[in-house]
DNA sequence: GCGGCTCCCGCAAACGTTCGCACGACTATC
DNA sequence: GATAGTCGTGCGAACGTTTGCGGGAGCCGC
């Protein structure tokens, strides 16, 4: 009748391995490895102090797992945010990879610690990677940092990064041939008789950089004049504005455009509806990453696939191999144009 | 000439503060106190520590220091997929308000720790929050976790959820006022005249479930036959399918659907016109979320605006004001209804 | 009855910080 | 010149685990 009836009041919250050990009348070390399930402890007594642990509600703090182990089972996700300083990651490109990062993380059992940067203290990502709470590092996008990628990557090995592969980086990088793929669209375009071209997307990141390159190859190879690249903002309210405003401007002087993205294309699609263009027959339009959404905008999206799953699986895979001590090489996925109704 | 020539060989990695402690001559102790900044050391000593660590690239080990201190300045974000067990967080909505909580909590010097759990282990829950690695948990959706989510959110204080508020439970959650703004969406339909209406969604999650009956209780007041629930996937290319297959099937039988999300407005929308049915004049949709995207599908989304923002923002009001031991009650925003081109 | 073996378990030292307390040196006061 | 009051620094004990090593208890065979 004091308090010590296992009926009636909840058992008391044990916070750690010591408690927890004075209770079931062995030391700590043996509570420990009872829950690791240690096979060196006897299998009733370890059944009996896992059943007293579940009991009191008690779990392991990890924290002082971690620290104790060196290993703390989580993965750092960086988006750095350089050349586009809004205010959130709210690009439907990051999200889906965000998400497929996730599943296959939480899938190797490791916790995953999203960072959204702006990169503007020179030691951002040594920050991030010397912080002892990491096992790996992933990095969404170069934006304009690939140096500052770079230098990081020369001494620390578990970080993979999503983006342009570049001669003479050796960081890890997964990511698809954007050169190839800006030609992919510039030369559908093309060969369905377009000749006045442009490209929608600010060309900074050098992923965008390579499509512009790939694209303006491709036109330059038909003999038509230099392709220009007519730079906006990548997502949010501020893209709207500008993109409707390109269009207003100059969408009559054009017959074709290769945007930088999905995201940038349905926009273009609904600035060039608004300004009385039919597409595709007035301007024809390519998008790229070809998200779920291109296939249900009103004409449906012609754009360059991207595996943005298979790409996050490789990103973990390289990953894996890294944290393992194994070296893992750049991979380029060839991508491929899927024609639909706007081009 | 030995290799202390500090010009000559970069200064070797230190990985612990007695090995700087070392170098520097002094204390473990006051080199501690010298990377905080703390005022009682010597501002010459502190300075001299500081320039030290930059100079061996030495940063704190927060593993341990978190430990320490019993504050690990994170905040669990996690998505439950119960009802939805889909392999990725792909919908933009949640994708949305992440990014808004990042934001927000980057800014308040939190770390996010993302967790998108299948909620099939009883004690989920109590796993994330007695990790010992966040200060605070918050919940984006309650999925069929009501209850679980409840029993927690009993003893432990730092826990704000997003959802739908429902009567009989304590925990604090932040959320549109659903009810009244699937009410908002079936009258503007029925105002403008539409008598057989539909409610695509699957109505398990509480939000939907609000969002339905509100829609409900506005057809039972105009007197019409009682709403149906159309359950579909939430998202993904399964979602597609569902649509596509149940618009096919009763599409006709129907003047105006009420979407539990813009995502399944549309999808539902591009399985319109792919049916050859003309969005708003033989069938008019409303969308839930006003998303950015609402705005730019072809017609254009009529849809009850969720300010996610700002949402976001009570979310992590709430979660502030309990760590500093406050209480913070639930909040329910008033939705609003943007009419644009679909309804 | 003694050595050796197996099987469980406890001791104590880590992991890398932080912070209360004490202590030495130096100035100011009477 | 003794006492009190700063100021700056070091000692050592935490925070809650994990794990190498050692040792006691029990059993076997000789």
């Amino acid at each position: 009748m004091d308090g010590d009836n296992e009926s009636e009041q909840p058992p008391a919250r044990v916070r750690n391995i010591v408690e927890l050990a004075r209770i079931a009348g062995v030391s700590a070390s043996t509570v420990s490895r009872a829950l690791a399930g240690n096979p060196l402890i006897k299998a009733n007594t370890r059944e009996r102090i896992q059943a007293l642990a579940e009991k009191h509600g008690f779990r392991l703090n990890q924290m002082a797992s971690k620290l104790r182990t060196r290993e703390t089972r989580a993965i750092g996700v960086v988006v750095p945010l350089g050349h586009e300083r809004r205010q959130h990651i709210s690009d439907p490109f990051f999200m889906t990879m965000l998400g497929h990062l996730a599943d296959g993380l939480t899938e190797s059992g490791y916790d995953l610690m999203l960072s959204r940067v702006l990169p503007d203290t020179p030691g951002w990502l040594d920050d991030i990677v010397d912080s002892g709470l990491l096992d790996g590092v992933l990095i969404i996008g170069q934006s304009d940092q690939l140096d500052a990628i770079e230098h990081v990557a020369q001494r620390y090995r578990p970080l993979v990064v999503w983006g342009q592969q570049t001669p003479g980086y050796q960081q890890c990088t997964i990511g698809s041939d954007n050169h190839a793929g800006g030609k992919l669209a510039a030369r559908h375009l093309i060969a369905s008789g377009r000749t006045r071209l442009a490209f929608l997307g600010d060309i900074r990141p050098p992923e965008i950089a390579a499509r512009f390159a790939g694209a303006s190859a491709a036109v330059q190879e038909a003999g038509l004049p230099a392709l220009e690249a007519l730079p906006v903002h990548l997502s949010g309210e501020q893209a709207q504005e500008d993109i409707a405003t390109r269009i207003r401007r100059i969408g009559r002087t054009l017959d074709g455009i290769v945007c930088a993205s999905d995201v940038i294309a349905m926009t273009a699609l609904r600035a060039l509806t608004d300004e009385g263009l039919a597409v595709p027959t007035d301007i024809a339009v390519t998008g790229f990453d070809d998200l779920p959404i291109a296939a249900q905008t009103v004409p449906r999206l012609t754009s360059v696939r991207q595996d943005i799953a298979r790409g996050a699986g490789l990103m973990i895979g390289a990953l894996a191999a890294r944290l393992r001590g194994e070296d893992s090489p750049s991979v380029q996925m060839t991508p491929e144009l899927v024609v639909r109704d706007s081009a």
